[in-house]
DNA sequence: ACCTGAACACCGTTCAAGT
DNA sequence: ACCTGAACACCGTTCAAGT
């Protein structure tokens, strides 16, 4: 329905991003992003069906900003230049986690994330996993991406969580206190890489 | 600030939680649950400071409602027993999708997914894994699990968008049209035990 | 003192009234 | 024909008016 005039869906999205980035997830609305364009509120349904295709866009410019350039192959071994494609995936969404609860309401088709994961296959190819193994690989890795920057972010078992786990009843729960004890020296990016490095192992056989 | 009255915590989650289920997250709002249990809009009030913490309510209700029953020495091996809790895990969040955007704005610290992140360190320490290791794979278990329950549910490359790869440009995209291919024999039980089994065989070492 | 319905300040979206 | 502001039907929450 929309015959667009001066502004493309990346604009669009842009200006989005922007009252999201400033105001959070709950400040979006149509006329903020409006004003942010500095266009009346009802032209933005010009260029746009309805609030749920704006989110969308948002979701396009954020996780189609991946870097899916194939690694060198002197990045090192398939390992390596597979923990750096899973490193860009997870910076990626991480840039923007206010928009991660949107990733879940819209059944993304990015072309950016269609091309990461075109050379993540490729690498699992040339490390010798068969067809299936590279689908279940590969959705692996993104499962775990997402998961764990979500996490990261937001989760109960992490970050911030581990004090409150901290102060569970011994008694109840030995294992949980003494994890959040030995937790306290274990970085986000320790955490996040050692979770990875099971995913790989499992792979290599 | 509420001085409850009839109502438990629980009831109300119930109630949101079944208008969640009827009408969707969207149509998830104060009337609405107030219709639901027979009460005034603003006597939602004395039990909850705000939406925010309906919410969190719900989703406490949702994943409380995991399984931590320690799984007994004939349900087999330790990599046996935790994909069994991991399934309880997958199949708790999955009876209740909708809800998945709620557990991201919520930093839930579920006494139940407390309990069932204890059972599930029991069984890693009689697998032999040490303490930051059980840690670590506690967490990317959950994040796993988290992660492919929403791709299942909700995600660009599982199910339904399976189709929508296969009619990629098979010149830009030629392992991601084969892996489409490949998937179509693929279920997303198989999917998910196959990726559980990459983190397994790394925890096996 | 307690409860609640009207009211307020928002929201997404429709639509008629302007050009 | 195009654009847009008022209007509509919601929303979460405040608060004064009722008991």
């Amino acid at each position: 329905m929309p015959r667009p005039r001066s502004l493309t869906p990346d604009q669009l999205a842009a200006a989005a991003l922007a009252v999201i980035d400033r105001a959070g997830l709950p400040g979006l609305s149509m006329r903020a992003v409006a004003v942010e364009l500095g266009i009346s509120t009802m032209a933005l349904y010009r260029y746009v069906e309805d609030r749920g295709e704006l989110e969308a866009l948002v979701v396009e410019l954020v996780l189609g900003a991946v870097d899916s350039t194939p690694p060198p192959l002197t990045a090192g071994p398939w390992r390596a230049r597979v923990t750096l494609l899973v490193d860009r995936m997870r910076d990626t969404v991480g840039a923007h986690p206010a928009v991660l609860p949107l990733t879940m309401s819209h059944r993304h088709r990015s072309l950016g994330v269609m091309r990461w994961g075109e050379t993540v296959l490729g690498v699992l190819h040339e490390a010798g996993l068969g067809p299936e193994e590279r689908i279940i690989a590969l959705r692996a890795l993104l499962a775990y991406a997402i998961g764990a920057v979500q996490q990261e972010h937001l989760g109960a078992l992490s970050g911030a969580g581990t004090a409150a786990i901290a102060e569970l009843p011994a008694e109840e729960f030995p294992h949980m206190t003494e994890a959040a004890l030995g937790a306290r020296s274990l970085t986000p990016d320790r955490e996040f890489h050692g979770g990875l490095a099971l995913l790989l192992d499992g792979m290599g056989r």
